[in-house]
DNA sequence: TTGGAATGTCAACAAAGCTGACATAAACTG
DNA sequence: CAGTTTATGTCAGCTTTGTTGACATTCCAA
């Protein structure tokens, strides 16, 4: 299109170009969420319920300090949508082994099953992302996602992606 | 691993790297938000603040049904917004010249001044981000979220960038 | 002139975040 | 062992931002 020559690392970064990046972040995220609270929408749960299950499916048998940290939140706020899910049957909170103090948390067959249509919803979007804008694309795509994060955050998500290897 | 025979235009579609894909939206989100929302912090205002004025600023005289469709909320949602920011003199909403049921909203120059600085934080990230990761990754980045977005946002996704030419 | 569209507003409510305070049990430390 | 710290849970209250439903006003258009 417009780049690129001398100056290709600077030419592209104009601040159109910068603007356009940040609405495609906030529609491309709209799009992101709305499967799965579409799906919720007719449940007693939300996103943030989505959220907590989503990542105890990830890393079954973590803590809530850990959760606590991998979703920015308060413990209060997190304990809230954690009670009414071991309430329901969907997670358990076993004492912990070593540390009798800490909770391990892990999806019951029920929150299982729900993970996965969540999942599965929010997962066929992405493929369908992934398979139309290709291989390269999403490389790219993921490249500056990594690099949008807060340091923190980043250090959370690539802890992820060893622990699934 | 499970699939695919068929080659790699299906073998980098595994679930994990979706489930990543899915994180890495997740983390980047709470990273792209993070600056204007500490800047905000102080304030009286919040996120839906910082989104009427980022789309005023974007389109000035656009009318309020038109910002309900851009960001997807209801009336009485973004009126409550909007009724602060014309209160407190960030927002002017003119009475439309051709219709006058419209009202054609504009920044005023000290609502400019706030959407500069909330804008500026949030294109430090990015420009870092897109700067990091360079230009081909930017373009899959954006391949990628515009085919992740519902098709009615995509079409006032590239309506904006249309207008802006 | 009447119907419908665009807008504004009131009331009530829900989801999900926050702070602050406090309780309990377990683990660690000196 | 005593005292402190850590992990977790819980109560109460507040804020932001979303929702529905009902209703008023204005005014274009058939």
């Amino acid at each position: 299109m417009q780049d690129s020559h001398s100056g290709e690392s600077l030419l592209f970064l104009t601040d159109e170009q910068l603007r356009q990046g940040i609405e495609a972040m906030f529609f491309a995220y709209r799009g992101f969420t709305a499967d799965p609270d579409r799906i919720l929408a007719g449940m007693a749960y939300g996103r943030a319920h989505h959220r907590a299950v989503h990542f105890i499916a990830r890393a079954p048998g973590t803590t809530v300090n850990n959760l606590l940290a991998i979703l920015g939140v308060t413990k209060q706020s997190l304990n809230r949508v954690l009670r009414t899910l071991v309430e329901d049957g969907l997670v358990e909170a076993k004492i912990g082994r070593t540390d009798k103090r800490e909770r391990n948390l892990f999806l019951t067959d029920e929150g299982a099953a729900l993970e996965r249509k969540l999942s599965d919803a929010q997962r066929a979007r992405m493929r369908r992302a992934f398979r139309d804008a290709g291989p390269e694309a999403v490389s790219g795509f993921r490249q500056v996602l990594e690099a949008m994060m807060d340091s923190d955050q980043r250090r959370r998500y690539q802890a992820l992606r060893e622990g699934s290897k």
